[in-house]
RNA sequence: GGGGGCGUAGUUCAGCUGGUUAGAACGCCGGCCUGUCACGCCGGAGGUCGCGGGUUCGAGUCCCGUCGCUCCCGCCA
């Protein structure tokens, strides 16, 4: 004997007069008296039982556990249920068996904005929503796509450890401490970076894993302490190789999940270009709004500000402010790192006709200015811009994917002054500046690109380094000593030393990806058991204290914590 | 580290400028009902208004602190 010989969706006129037996979830009872419904849920939908007036049939409740035998019998007319796929049949039962209880559910499924600290608290139940259930598959879908495409074009998939080396530079380690070599640490790996490309060194040509990662960064609506990427390393190829797996991929996905596909290949921005028109290296180009310069034809301004700024930018907004609107942009402007924002209107009086001509303000539109440092301006126009857009429901619903190319490959650090990778430190410089100043390596660009979906950054590679020189150039250029390289990295530098192929690869997030797909707001929906952003996890109530015996044995102890418990 | 929003029955929410006993819907419990499908009807239970302090004759409402959730900036090679 089986469970249930159908699944609850599955029902049809075809199966009328047929004893079947169904397995499933009370979704709901409808008791009259002498004849009882009950609508019987499994992942495949509902179909409705009908039971005589037992004890038993009393007894049901939402959420109970049951399995029910009997006949498939047709709805009579004017009685079938055009709103569900079964609706034309239901089962007449003869036999029922409560498998499982449930007492009254902390929140019903059917109701909407449930607070998700309850939703995660009681995942089992959330995840019986319609919701859930459509966003896990649609995220196995999605895997399932990717993998056929890298399986297809010759990838292999290559178990890389959690466990490893720390790493000061990049995001912060999650530690993992060793029993077995007391005051010792693994690090949770940020990403198989270095083994891929040791994968490479060691000739297995095509990489590819779905990668656990690991970062203890603060988290947010698309970032956890932990996920997932596609992540693949190829050799023997460059930056246009990449691109077309890439896409490959995407498309692949796009396929298994029954969408079309973004029309490839996906278009091309460079860096700088996305920094001065969007204030952004992960631009959302599905609405203009583009930020212009103002800078020269404001050299001479009447206006101090503009005239003494080193950058003077603007976005033309397709709306006017009220005073209290612009205090409320201007507040935001300042908490995002600018003076100040200055409306057109405001201070035309100190604008000479040429200025206000060339800022082509249409009537009812605003231009707002922000003048700083070249960094600052972009950078807050570029969040005013989207925040804007968002409030005057200005970005259309398409999908628009693009690359983002040729990113500098240092970047100076505002605060020490000294210079760091702007990727990582495996980039390859562009051909042609594999040598450079390492005193000022700002010029160079870097073989490193990014891939953008209407505004958020799926992820990004780069064609590596795999000339021993160059990597100890770049080391270098960060400060680091041949020593500090060596004891590092110096596993990686051995091996370039010894017939590195050239290579590059990519790593592209899941729940990102996949949380776009499903129209999600966030990445918590389409993982099975989030943590909420202080980084607890509701459900277990990890993390925990451990005692101090535990500790003890690993080498390690806890600093007391400040209680902050009310007394 | 910083800024914004939220916190009222199990759930989702209402509660105007401070004013008797804090409401609704759904859920839950009891009763009735043989064609419902968000069944219906009758009755009922259920609240430390996140927590602590303050102002006031009086606080869900105002102020301060704190905790939790959330969005964002920093951070996330």
């Amino acid at each position: 004997m089986s469970w249930r010989d159908l699944y609850c969706g599955e029902p049809r006129p075809a199966h009328v007069g047929k004893r079947l037996t169904l397995a499933g979830w009370v979704d709901t009872r409808r008791d009259h008296g002498g004849l009882v419904f009950v609508d019987l849920r499994d992942h495949t939908g509902k179909v409705q039982l009908v039971l005589k007036e037992t004890d038993v049939a009393k007894e049901l409740r939402n959420e109970f556990v049951i399995q029910a035998e009997g006949e498939v019998v047709a709805r009579g007319p004017g009685a079938v249920n055009p709103n569900l796929a079964t609706g034309e049949v239901e089962l007449q039962v003869e036999t029922l068996r409560i498998l499982s209880r449930s007492k009254p559910l902390p929140f019903q499924l059917d109701e909407e904005n449930v607070d998700e600290t309850t939703r995660l608290r009681y995942r089992w139940l959330d995840m019986r929503t319609e919701r859930m259930q459509r966003n896990l598959r649609l995220h196995h879908t999605t895997v399932a796509g990717i993998r056929r495409v890298m399986d297809d074009l010759g990838f292999i998939d290559v178990w890389t450890p959690s466990m490893t080396r720390g790493t000061p530079e990049g995001a912060r380690d999650f530690l993992v401490p060793v029993r077995l070599q007391p005051g010792k640490f693994f690090a949770l790996a940020q990403s198989p970076q270095l083994f891929k490309q040791l994968c490479m060194i060691g000739g297995l040509d095509r990489y590819y894993q779905i990668a656990t990662c690991w970062r203890d960064e603060d988290l947010r609506a698309d970032r956890q302490f932990e996920f997932r990427q596609l992540d693949l390393e190829m050799a023997f190829v460059e930056r246009q190789d990449v691109l077309d797996v890439m896409e490959a991929a995407v498309a692949g996905a796009f396929e298994a999940v029954g969408r079309t596909p973004p029309p490839r290949p996906f278009p091309h921005i460079s860096y700088d270009d996305a920094m001065a028109k969007y204030g952004s290296d992960k631009p959302d180009i599905r609405f203009g709004m583009e930020i212009q310069d103002a800078t020269e034809i404001t050299r001479d301004s009447e206006f101090g500000v503009f005239k003494n700024a080193p950058c003077v930018r603007y976005i033309v907004v397709p709306t006017t402010f009220s005073r209290s609107e612009h205090a409320r942009l201007e507040a935001l402007a300042k908490e995002w790192g600018a003076k100040g924002v200055a409306q057109h209107t405001q201070i035309s009086k100190f604008l000479s006709e040429r200025e206000l001509e060339s800022f082509a303000v249409p009537e009812g539109s605003t231009a707002l200015f922000v003048a700083d440092e070249e960094r600052t301006a972009a950078h807050v126009l570029g969040l005013l811009r989207l925040h804007l857009a968002r409030e005057l429901d200005l970005i259309p619903d398409t999908d628009v994917f693009h690359w983002v190319l040729e990113f500098p490959l240092f970047e100076q650090d505002e605060e020490s002054g000294g210079w760091t990778f702007m990727h990582h430190a495996f980039t390859a410089p562009v051909p042609g500046q594999e040598v450079w100043d390492e005193s000022d390596p700002g010029h160079v660009k870097g073989q490193h690109y990014d891939l953008v979906w209407n505004g958020w950054e799926l992820g990004s590679g780069s064609i590596r380094i795999h000339d021993v020189d160059v990597q100890e150039r770049v080391f270098r250029t960060m400060g680091m000593s041949d020593e500090e390289a060596q004891s590092k990295f110096g596993f990686l530098l051995d091996a370039l030393a010894m017939g590195a192929p050239p290579h590059g690869g990519f790593a592209m997030g899941i729940e990102r990806f996949v949380a776009l797909l499903a129209g999600e707001p966030d990445i918590r929906q389409i993982v099975a058991f989030p943590k909420v952003s202080s980084g607890a996890d509701p459900l277990t109530g990890a993390p925990t204290p451990m005692p101090d015996a535990v500790l003890a044995e690993l080498g390690i102890a806890a600093l007391p914590q400040e209680d902050s418990s009310p007394a």
